[in-house]
This record gives structure tokens, C-alpha cells and sequence, in this order.
DNA sequence: TAGATTGTTAATCGATTAACAATC
DNA sequence: TAGATTGTTAATCGATTAACAATC
């Protein structure tokens, strides 16, 4: 895998994607699959397919095309699948118990290791045998608990402030519901999942489906 | 606003992010912003924010600059924010329940009039005044009540089938919060909010930060 | 070997940025 | 009026698609 060079986002956008859908054929036993196919199958031209990849270094063979297993792996590794990823979760209302539950029993590999909420009512309760700590303790739990990852499903007026303790304890990436536009440092990695933008355009597209 | 032409994808993505920013203004009582300015605040440049939005008319005045409320309710106008979405969510999990108070709470115009589960421990509790009902009698309810979007909050198994019956009633887009790949027909906007491959490019992105 | 399909270069397309005349 | 800032055209940049030689 080169990695001197930059990876455009478009193409790492892209590459979940692939690798979902490898997953589906690795469970159907297929075990080689053209560029062609797989476009049919994702909606990406055969073309972009074949460049995407040899953004990595090439991982198929001519005339027989990619072989499923180990292109699955292969997509895994550039993703940086192959080592586990600590996640703390702050705010475990609905959201961020929906979260905690999807972590837990799909994403092999992130591992929520904490639970932090204000509310008395949920503090002390347990969601998949985790417990759910005070708010005022996430300092201290990440001055002692090196965590990659600090998921944010409070309110959006909350965010911010946990975002900077999520800094300040030095976490690598900030995966932010909150409907807020949060500012972190340029060390950090922000990933916002934006519910509203999303609905918002969808209702765009309703609205206008002459012109999707 | 030139409905004539179609407009890019990127654009529409971007509208969101610019109504939530000139809310914010609009709340703090700011009159009128230049592109230059709404360019700091949403890391866009001046030039782009200018040509956003003259694919659908000129918005600003030259000398001064746009004006907050006016341009907030064309952005708006042009989402189609300007009616009412009824909404029904199939699975009513914690995602479903984040989703219902989501849209309850934050999301004017944009109504949740029915939820369904196949669960019987689900099945009659209410959430935000909404009972849950049957799975089966989801086909019924889109007969008798036409639906603008449906929101798919089941598990990946159940997916496909879910939107079938959206499809066949009749609502004109999908809101998929489950992490499958489905199909729909042409005239049915699909908007997906795949977690997973949001972790994984986080993920992505943590392990190569140099890059990013 | 012949056929298939990749890897890779070149061409095209579209989106972003720069520049500046128009005008408030 | 002078200054500011848009609207809009032109230039650039980057991403996608097409084409085909390499090769399994």
C-alpha cells in the first residue's frame, strides 16, 4: 500500500462500501469477482472500481479479476480494521444507547469501554454491562483510560463543552450526533453524523424528484 | 428560483449547513453577512458560497451583502421546508425511539403519525403520545394515510422487506437508518445514513492522520 | 494459446476557485 | 461619490470515465 501519496475523502468514502458489500459475497462463497460485476453491484463504473484500488497498489489479477477474501482483508487494513478502537460514549438517552447496543453486537473491533450522562436518572444504570458514569467523571476516566474514540450523542448545546474535555483527554477522533457544529483541534478527527442535513435533503429531493 | 436546471448534488448538501449556521445568526440577531463572512464561519470560500447560490437566483445585494432572515427562508424554500412531512418509523429500538424524539423535539414540520414494531414487548407501549402498532398492519395504515417518508430503524435482515411495503405504500422517500444496502424503485428518493461506514472512514481517518 | 480482465494512461467531465465588471 | 460586495465569466483543479496495452 503506497501511502505517501493522498488518498482523496470521495475515494475513502467509497471503501466501506466495497468492503460491505465483499463481506455479503464472502458469505455466499463467491470467491472471485471482476471489476465489472462488483460495479454492478455497488453502482460505481467498472473504471472508478479499478482506480479506486490501484490508488493502494493493485489487488487483482489479469484475466481473472479480484479475489473476494483477500481484497475483503486487503480494504480492512487500509481502513485501519485490523486493531480495536476504545470508545467512550457521552450522553445514553435513546441515541446514544441505540449506539452503544450497534457497537457492541455489529462493529467488531470498537469497544465501548464507558458510559457518561448528567442525568441522575440514567447515571448508575447498566447498558450492555456497562455502567453509566456522572458526566463530571470523564476527566479523570480518560486522564486514566487512553480512548480513541469519543462518541457525542448529547443535546447541542452540551457538545461543545464535551468535545474539549474529549480533547483535553486526548482522545484521536470525536464521532459527533449532536445536531452542532463543534469546533476541535486540527489533531483531531472529526466525523459528524448531521441527522438533520440528511433529512433536509431528502426532503430536497422529494420535493424536487423530477430533478434527482 | 431557476428550477430548470438541475442541481448538483454537493450544492444541495451544502444548503443544510448554511440554514443552520444563518439560524444561529438570525437567533443572535445579526442583519446581513457577506460571503467572505459566512465563508469563515462555515469553511467554504467566499466563491463558492456565491456561486451556491446563484444557481438559484441572485439572494444578495452587491455593497452589502445578504440578508440573514431573507436568505435563511430561501434556503429554506428551496429544501421544501415549507410544508409538512408525515413520517411513520418502522422498529422502534432505541433508534427508533432517538429518531421519534428527534423529530418531535427539533424537526418542525416534519411529523411522525404512526410506528410499527414486530416486537409484542414494543407493541402498544407509546412514545411521545405515538402507539406502537403491529408490523402487520403497516400496509393498511399506508392504504388509509398517504405518507411522505418512511424511516427504516429495523435490523439489516428486515430491511428490504420494510422498504417493500413503504413502496408498495406509496410513500415518496426512505429514510434508512439500517445497515443494508437496499433497493427501491426510481420514483422513491432513498436517503441512507450508514453508521457503520461512517466508523469505518473515522477509523480510516485515525489511522492515517498524517494524511488527512 | 485465446480470452478475459486488470493496471494505467489519456480524455472528459464537473466542481471549485479566481478574477473582475456590475452595481448597490 | 467611493467603497464594498455581489453576480458571473473564465481558469484551474480534481475526479470520473474511456481506452487499450499488459498479462494472467
Amino acid at each position: 500500500m503506497k501511502s505517501s501519496t493522498k488518498i482523496s475523502n470521495a475515494v475513502i468514502r467509497r471503501l466501506p462500501r466495497y468492503r460491505r458489500i465483499l463481506e455479503e459475497l464472502k458469505n455466499k462463497d463467491v470467491e472471485r469477482i471482476s471489476s465489472s460485476e462488483l460495479g454492478a453491484l455497488t453502482g460505481y463504473t467498472a473504471s472508478q472500481i479499478r482506480q479506486d484500488f490501484n490508488n493502494f497498489g493493485g489487488f487483482g489479477q489479469q484475466g481473472y479479476g479480484y479475489n473476494v477474501q483477500s481484497l475483503f482483508t486487503q480494504i480492512g487494513l487500509i481502513l485501519g480494521l485490523d486493531r480495536e478502537y476504545g470508545m467512550v460514549i457521552v450522553g445514553c438517552g435513546n441515541l446514544g444507547q441505540a449506539i452503544a447496543n450497534y457497537a457492541t453486537y455489529y462493529k467488531k473491533g470498537f469497544k465501548i469501554t464507558a458510559m457518561f450522562d448528567v442525568n441522575p436518572k440514567l447515571i448508575g444504570i447498566s447498558i450492555n454491562d456497562i455502567e453509566v458514569q456522572d458526566y463530571e467523571l470523564l476527566d479523570g476516566y480518560l486522564r486514566n483510560n487512553p480512548i480513541d474514540i469519543g462518541i457525542i450523542c448529547t443535546t447541542k448545546n452540551s457538545a461543545q463543552d464535551v468535545a474539549n474535555k474529549l480533547t483535553a483527554g486526548k482522545v484521536k477522533g470525536i464521532w459527533n450526533f449532536a445536531p452542532a457544529d463543534i469546533e476541535v483541534g486540527e489533531d483531531i478527527v472529526l466525523e459528524n453524523v448531521h441527522l438533520s442535513d440528511s433529512l433536509n435533503a431528502l426532503a430536497y429531493y422529494i420535493s424536487n424528484r423530477d430533478q434527482q
